[in-house]
DNA sequence: TAGATTGTTAATCGATTAACAATC
DNA sequence: TAGATTGTTAATCGATTAACAATC
């Protein structure tokens, strides 16, 4: 008897990380360029304002299944709406800021400035002053209720902007909620399963790769 | 007649940025680690502290021409002193940060408080209530002084804080005064020549790669 | 010596760039 | 049609990983 292919085609999940990074920078650029009234675009447009090359770019399209018109380019419109479809979650990820020193405070407010699917819903810190407070216009809890809190109101994402010295317990905490994502700001090297996404931004190191290559 | 041949061996330079950003944290993790009184330190030690293979390890020393022993592993005092050579310029780099509000001031003080080669030297702004205070513990200066500060006190790094609406008008002058890297925190693109070193750190488009890969 | 580790080359993997057929 | 652009495969490049000889 006859087996039965496997017809769906599973293009989710296989876009190179570089990719997704572009789509997200894609989409930003022309949301503001062209809000509501854009028309098309050529992929030799997109590329040079985003210093790319147009290969790239109707590569990137092409990932996410979106067609060109050898006319008139590709429908801005389509591109946004298809690259949310891609990698955004519909109903947004939520997502919490640990530690709301300075940093945690200055990237509360800038995110909830940006206009994104993703919700700063929730900040922990362990100061009682600021503990049942809103910070940066967000409820702060107590550091301790994380895995009840993490749960109650769905968090998979967090900012992780702590002190050095309690990366390691508070990250393990993290995971163990069922954290599934992570951006740490801190410069502590953090060793986390394979099923949650982590990305570093050791401002540190950065300035120091910097230096070495203007030398 | 024979030829001369050339010895010296331009091993500067030739590193790759993901050697270089390693080194930094290597140099980083030991010093906190062994503050002084560490001795030697094997390739797969190190390389389990940071989640790397011991191969990458000992690639990368070796591109810096640090040896090892094979008895007892990589002297941690050799290991910090040739990384600084490597990296580090002799009399350090001054850095500014332009566009003081929450973030900026935040990355200010935080840097402050690491021990670095780096020093923040001015912070640049256009609001009359912090020209010429000091902010952060470092001195503000008027945004329009930047061509003739940034070559007075020998700037060549600058951190890039400011809204969205005029990165592109200050990218411009920073790069016309003799900048030679940014670190980019807005999430507007920059156009940089390149001989400029540009690090972006877009916290919308990293958070939507989060949300992509968890999905 | 045997065992473990360093130093280095070769193979692989992932991402970018080049090339070009298809077609509006 | 001629010219320009899309869609896609092949080649290249850069970085990681595997393999292994040298040796303490």
């Amino acid at each position: 008897m006859a087996k039965i292919e496997k017809l769906t085609i599973p293009l989710q999940k296989k876009l190179p990380p570089r990719s997704v990074e572009r789509l997200s920078k894609y989409r930003r650029l022309l949301s503001m360029l062209y809000a509501g009234n854009g028309e098309f675009i050529f992929s030799h447009d997109l590329a040079r304002l985003l210093n790319l090359t147009p290969e790239q770019v109707r590569r990137d399209l092409m990932l996410i299944g979106l067609s060109g018109n050898r006319r008139k380019g590709y429908s801005i419109r389509a591109l946004i709406d298809i690259i949310g479809e891609t990698i955004d979650k519909e109903e947004g990820y939520n997502v919490a800021i640990v530690g709301v020193g300075n940093l945690g405070r200055a990237i509360t407010a800038f995110i909830r400035k940006a206009q994104t699917k993703l919700n700063i819903t929730a900040a922990f810190d362990v100061d009682a002053n600021k503990i049942n407070r809103e910070i940066a216009g967000v409820p702060c809890y107590d550091i301790l209720r994380i895995p009840d809190m993490v749960k109650k109101l769905n968090i998979s994402i967090v900012i992780l902007t702590v002190p050095s010295d309690v990366v390691k317990d508070i990250s393990d905490l993290l995971i163990h909620s069922g954290v599934k994502g992570i951006l740490n700001f801190t410069s502590v090297h953090l060793d986390i399963p394979s099923d949650v996404y982590l990305k570093d931004y050791d401002i540190i190191t950065s300035l120091e790769e910097i230096g070495f290559f203007i030398k």
